[in-house]
DNA sequence: CAAACATGCTACAATATCTGTAGCAATACA
DNA sequence: TGTATTGCTACAGATATTGTAGCATGTTTG
């Protein structure tokens, strides 16, 4: 897949503004998953795999090359982890952890109606 | 698609981690996207769909639907629109805007070089 | 009222992407 | 010289997305 670069086209915007092109790389399979578990530290690309609920090697590595491209990603001495782009945009991204536990809250106590 | 559902397995968590439940519905092909240019306001179908770069119906109409089962999407009077919570989650996805600026930023110096 | 539009959406075939499994090359022990 | 571990590629089958066509239901407009 084409690795999304801002002011080229990408999927979601023929003129490439910047959060389209990061909405097109982020809404790939496993992009933001593999971004919140590097939270964590570094981790080998095997470790990865496994607390990525075993994603397949083709996709796990497919991403990482983009996310690496993209500069949110480098593969260091002690296996692959966040940039300080990344851990920047993790800041940002840590929100939504609370928000989904009120959001899944909500959805359960209106399944149980 | 299987409509994700926190507490229930989905591709990223065999557990249902709200997080990943989460990551699961935003990685779909236009999540993002819908939900950012929603919040400028309600929006019918066909001005949603040019606005989202002429995104396919198809795609359009099961992400909506996925939105709207999630409570982050609602069909009004004036057409789609965020929800409550979906305004909510929406404040947390407007930081990217910005970063996604500087990041953008960076890469272009990066490629001048 | 009928013709002309607009809107929300479905059908369907062609592509693109993802998944799952197998396994190879390189390095690190034993 | 085994035996493990790691990073990663190959490949086929399953799934998801795209793009185009077009239908049914209003809503104007003449």
């Amino acid at each position: 897949m084409k690795i999304p670069k801002a002011g080229t086209p990408v999927r979601g915007s023929k003129s490439g503004k910047p959060i389209m092109v990061l909405f097109d790389l982020l809404g790939r399979r496993w992009a933001l998953g593999i971004i919140w578990n590097l939270s964590t530290g570094p981790q080998t690309f095997r470790t990865l795999q496994s607390n990525c609920d075993s994603v397949s090697p083709t996709v796990l590595n497919t991403r990482l090359k983009e996310l690496r491209e993209c500069g949110i990603v480098i593969n260091g001495e002690s296996g692959y982890e966040l940039t300080a782009e990344g851990e920047d945009l993790f800041t940002y991204l840590q929100p939504l952890g609370h928000w989904s536990q009120t959001w899944s809250h909500a959805a359960k106590l209106k399944d149980d109606q």
